[in-house]
DNA sequence: TGTACATCAGTGAACGCGCGTTCACTGATGTAC
DNA sequence: TGTACATCAGTGAACGCGCGTTCACTGATGTAC
């Protein structure tokens, strides 16, 4: 890459961490105006646009950097897995640790997903979803709900994506306080193995219906 | 009341409900400004602040209408139930029905827990925290989880508690389609039902300490 | 019941400010020969 | 390698606009006698 390009690549990268610094801070990405981040990144307003159309483009961008991913380091491990265990526990430390290095993204995520821009809250939806997805794929193919209809395994799947997306806001709160990240860590573990103890003592015929 | 106080009772909600109707059309309320507010309520926008001193405290009282009066439901219905079955369903029908009464009260609050403005996310957070505690309580008193610690019911409670509310963020998208909401309806009372199955499968001293 | 005064919800003009976007520009980097 | 021209990331001035908040106000409602 040339000097020019590099530079470029420099500068969309300031653009892109004065917006999520500002989210992290506590602020709505909606909120957020062109301008203000432009100055943080320490360009001119105008040189926005040499990267992103608009501020929902950039928003974009960082969904579009950091959630293939974690899906496909999510995939990976469950492939190298054996024992429910196993899988649960490697998950969940898989995913807090992505979480913490994504910190700020994070944040942003569990912002956004309900957030002010109907872009990104479809764009995150979808993201979310296809983790469901994948996870009722794997607990198929690996063989611990082979008990469970399509429909249900989705529907656990679904369940544990939810909690633990959720747990990621807490998380970032916590993130400077090793004792209560520790606590929430044990916390969120012991939730996945509910769900699991369930899943495990489903009976489709007792309570599918049942409704 | 006399006519003055009743006049001004209808300008304040009408501040509220031009609020409400902005979210629930996908705005951010971070987003939403005074001006806009009162223009919709139709009124002049310094009248504003014969009611509120900011938009925060409007976001505020929107809060304190509607959670405490699910909180006395919620915990009205468990008092009257007697088994885990039982207990379960009627929480989520009077969950549903409550949040499809106040709808866009609903899509505020899911989307302000994680929004732009740190009092609210406070005051949302704490009504969830107290939701969590309250079922807690209710769980050791009915005496479905009496082989489980303080800590490990308020780790079930709190994780039944996120799956519902994140669930009413779906619930609004799908108001106005009776069929996907009787699906989803469905769908999250055997979400409830895989957890309370793992709760009572649940061995503290096989469980506890495996993290 | 009638009168005189007090209250106060809502008005409307005015302010200074930051916003997104346009435009013509500069000057370092890239390219062709 | 050196030269002449093209590219294009970032600049800086300018625009019209909606914002939150101030202020003095109006006139219907409330109250005291």
């Amino acid at each position: 890459m040339g000097v020019r390009a590099e530079q470029k690549q420099r500068t969309r990268a300031a653009l892109v961490s004065a917006a999520l610094e500002m989210v992290a801070n506590g602020r709505a990405f909606s909120s957020l105006s062109l301008r203000e981040v432009t100055r943080t990144a320490g360009v001119v307003p105008t040189a926005f646009y040499r990267h992103f159309q608009t501020m929902d483009n950039l928003g974009l961008a960082i969904v579009e950097e950091a959630l293939p991913a974690l899906r496909s380091q999510m995939r990976a491990l469950r492939h190298d897995t054996v024992t429910m265990e196993g899988l649960l526990i490697s998950s969940v430390d898989v995913f807090f640790d992505f979480v913490l290095e994504h910190a700020q993204e994070f944040l942003f995520f569990g912002r956004e997903i309900t957030g002010g821009s109907a872009t990104l809250r479809k764009a995150l939806r979808m993201h979310t979803v296809r983790f469901g997805y994948d996870l009722a794929d794997d607990l198929a193919r690996i063989g611990f709900a082979n008990h469970l209809s399509d429909a249900e395994r989705f529907m656990v799947a679904d369940l544990l994506v939810r909690a633990v997306l959720t747990t990621s806001q807490d998380m970032l709160g916590l993130r400077h306080n090793d004792e209560a990240m520790k606590a929430l860590r044990a916390r969120t573990a012991q939730q996945m193995r509910v769900v699991v103890l369930g899943m495990l003592n489903w009976s489709s015929s007792e309570y599918a219906a049942a409704s």
